[in-house]
DNA sequence: TGCCAGGCCGAAA
DNA sequence: TTTCGGCATGGC
């Protein structure tokens, strides 16, 4: 990997396993948006990245100190993937798996957004997790103007923990806006916070997280495994049941090591695919 | 129109 | 401990 400033652009040259399309469009996050010319333009850590594949290479903008501050690792760019795919691609569908979805890099988004948009997720589909996680942004978080257009930053859990679910109503969210207010308020007053999590292990992470009301063990998942960067942390049973409806093979949940999260990303966008 | 979406809660058995 | 109805809304 090679990085160089080209204007106002990163320019990361020798990237391998990076594809800008699997990485927005799995399902791991809902704030990057492709422009009509195939890049994607997102806001994350406060700040609007517009980011695009040109011969090989991608162009983030920025200049390298902000590159280096938040996109290296919200890309997850220092992890080996090629062997990772090697270890997990083991037999038919995970080959299949691991190659439908052979550019997914595993972000590493800020927590409590990780944590809001999946409360948000569950039971719904994801042009409208996407519409709402828009709406709660342009209505609570702050303007930030990039390239002449107006962005929105998600807000703060602090924003939010000073509003009602009446506040909520124009996010059209249903029974999910008392559990955002409900996971808002504990994390304000510090009855819940994610530094306690940072040194413990998967179960016990687990257990904390689905205290919270409005938090079960699929949300706890994908909050852990996108938020937290825990990448041990994956339902990988709901993800088996689904790959079985199709496929007739022997998946042993055992063989999936320290990077189960990564395989359940593989699996996940490969069975969205296959419209399972 | 009707089904169902990357679920969770709480009551009942 | 497991099962199951109810929950809000809108994409398809």
């Amino acid at each position: 990997m090679k990085i160089s400033q080209h204007n106002e652009y990163v320019k990361i040259s020798k990237l391998t396993d990076f594809n800008l399309s699997h990485i927005f469009e799995c399902g791991q996050c809902f704030r990057f948006v492709r422009q009509q010319d195939d890049s994607f333009i997102g806001v994350a850590f406060e700040k609007v990245w517009h980011l695009y594949e040109q011969d090989g290479d991608i162009y983030i903008s920025g200049t390298i100190e902000d590159f280096e501050l938040y996109m290296r690792e919200f890309l997850d760019l220092d992890r080996d993937y090629a062997s990772i795919k090697t270890a997990f691609a083991t037999d038919d569908f995970t080959k299949k798996a691991a190659e439908y979805g052979c550019g997914i890099r595993i972000l590493k988004q800020d927590s409590w957004e990780a944590l809001c948009s999946f409360i948000i997720s569950q039971c719904n589909n994801i042009p409208r997790i996407m519409s709402i996680i828009n709406t709660l942004c342009a209505t609570f978080g702050n303007e930030i103007e990039f390239q002449g257009k107006i962005y929105y930053t998600f807000p703060t859990y602090q924003k939010i923990a000073s509003l009602t679910v009446e506040d909520l109503a124009p996010l059209r969210s249903g029974y999910r806006a008392k559990y955002i207010i409900s996971v808002a308020n504990a994390l304000n007053s510090g009855e819940f916070d994610f530094e306690r999590l940072e040194n413990m292990d998967i179960k016990a992470c687990r257990k904390e997280v689905t205290k919270l009301h409005g938090v079960g063990i699929k949300v706890a998942d994908c909050f852990l495994l996108f938020g937290m960067g825990k990448l041990d942390a994956f339902p990988i049973d709901t993800w088996m049941k689904k790959a079985q409806a199709f496929y007739d093979g022997d998946m042993d949940p055992e063989k999936y090591g320290k990077y189960a999260g990564i395989y359940q990303q593989y699996i996940f966008y490969y069975a969205r695919s296959l419209g399972i």
